[in-house]
RNA sequence: AGGGGCAUAGUUCAAAGGUAGAACAGUGGUCUCCAAAACCAUCGAUGUGGGUUCGAUUCCUACUGCCCCUG
């Protein structure tokens, strides 16, 4: 008996979908019916003092669910998929204790899934001497001859990344030159990875035109509602665009209109141009993502009742609940 | 109303009497430690009708539309 049972899977619901499709509003009543607890997987959120840029949750708007992940960094500090799969583990256990479910919701695709398969990422060290050696590299002798370095000890890579793609090239040799794999015989196995959940993972979405409509929207309500002051407040607390949090949509472009790098009419038209883009990234990684179950707003006359029962349905068939 | 100018991709701009280029937008994709990041690919146009010419989108002409000036 108790075999069985510690042989069953913990559960964990997502709910994501691309931005300003109206995950957080959803999420709160899920919560609510589940009796469950919020896990953010974002990675803006995360950050004090960036609260409108990053579209966060106010704390009102919680009700009284628990919400982890949200304010837990300084901006000045570093985030990275490690720590959110780390951070993200230590609170689901919590979550478990209490008797409850873990839904994740957010839009980094990249951190659900290192979270849902428990990607192994391994050497982590805070060796930057290497990293920065080689962005020197590319720097200085192009990403070509960077390139040529990978197609010596990792030829399979080379298939995958483009020469261009500097980050990725950098971090194939990285992984090589620290562990003696390749990093394209590491990921093939890590792609074979089952979850260790009995999950489900919702993908809300809708037409394109109408969530393009809504992120102009939102972006013009930041505005309104003092994003220009927020991001001041951040520059003059000493943040700036080096920092992973001012790579942020609405504070990098925001950034450098307080540079003078470009009038505020443009920095808005740019934010609302790279958040739509950002909404079709992430599009398409939901599409490639395997086991994702679409919840398109119009085939439930964007009715959020309705749309959870259909959730709450598929958690019962599934013994997530 | 008269005079002048302009009409090329969704937008801003190129070019040329002989297969019309680019940027941005749009669309598709990659992604296993900066992922709201980084990167790749791709669709798409000469306003309409005549004329000249072997050939016109280019030259001529009428029409239509837009802009400027005058009144």
């Amino acid at each position: 008996m108790t075999l069985i049972k510690s042989a069953k899977k913990p559960s964990l619901v997502i709910l994501t979908g691309p931005t300003a499709v109206g995950k957080s509003e959803l999420s709160i009543e899920l919560a609510r019916q589940i009796d469950g607890e919020i896990i953010s997987a974002d990675s803006m959120q995360v950050y004090r003092q960036m609260d409108i840029g990053s579209a966060k949750i106010r704390p009102e708007q919680m009700g009284s669910i628990p919400h982890h992940l949200i304010d837990v960094l300084n901006p000045t500090e570093e985030f990275n998929v490690v720590a959110f799969q780390q951070l993200a583990k230590e609170a689901i256990s919590g979550i478990y204790e209490r008797g409850h479910i873990p839904i994740v919701v957010g839009g980094t695709g990249f951190y659900i899934q290192a979270l849902l398969y428990d990607i192994d990422f391994t050497q982590n060290d805070e060796d930057t001497a290497l990293r920065s050696r080689l962005e020197e590299l590319a720097a200085t002798q192009g990403s070509e001859a960077l390139y040529e370095q990978l197609r010596q000890i990792d030829p399979e890579s080379c298939e995958i990344i483009h020469a261009n793609n500097v980050k990725r090239v950098i971090r194939a040799i990285e992984f090589y030159e620290k562990t003696g794999t390749k990093i394209s015989e590491h990921n093939k196995q890590q792609r074979e990875r089952t979850s260790p959940y009995n999950f489900a993972y919702f993908v809300l979405t809708d037409d394109r035109n109408r969530l393009y409509g809504r992120i102009e929207e939102r972006v013009d309500r930041m505005l309104e509602e003092g994003l220009v002051d927020e991001v001041s407040a951040l520059a003059a607390a000493g943040c700036t665009r080096d920092m992973v949090s001012m790579q942020g949509l609405g504070y990098k472009e925001i950034l450098d209109h307080l540079d003078n790098k470009c009038s505020l009419e443009e920095a808005v038209y740019t934010l609302k141009r790279d958040t739509r883009h950002f909404a079709k990234r992430q599009l398409t990684w939901f599409r490639r993502e395997r086991d994702v179950l679409w919840i398109n707003k119009p085939d439930y006359a964007y009715d959020d009742t309705r749309i959870l029962q259909h959730i709450i349905s598929v958690l019962r068939e599934r013994r997530i609940m």
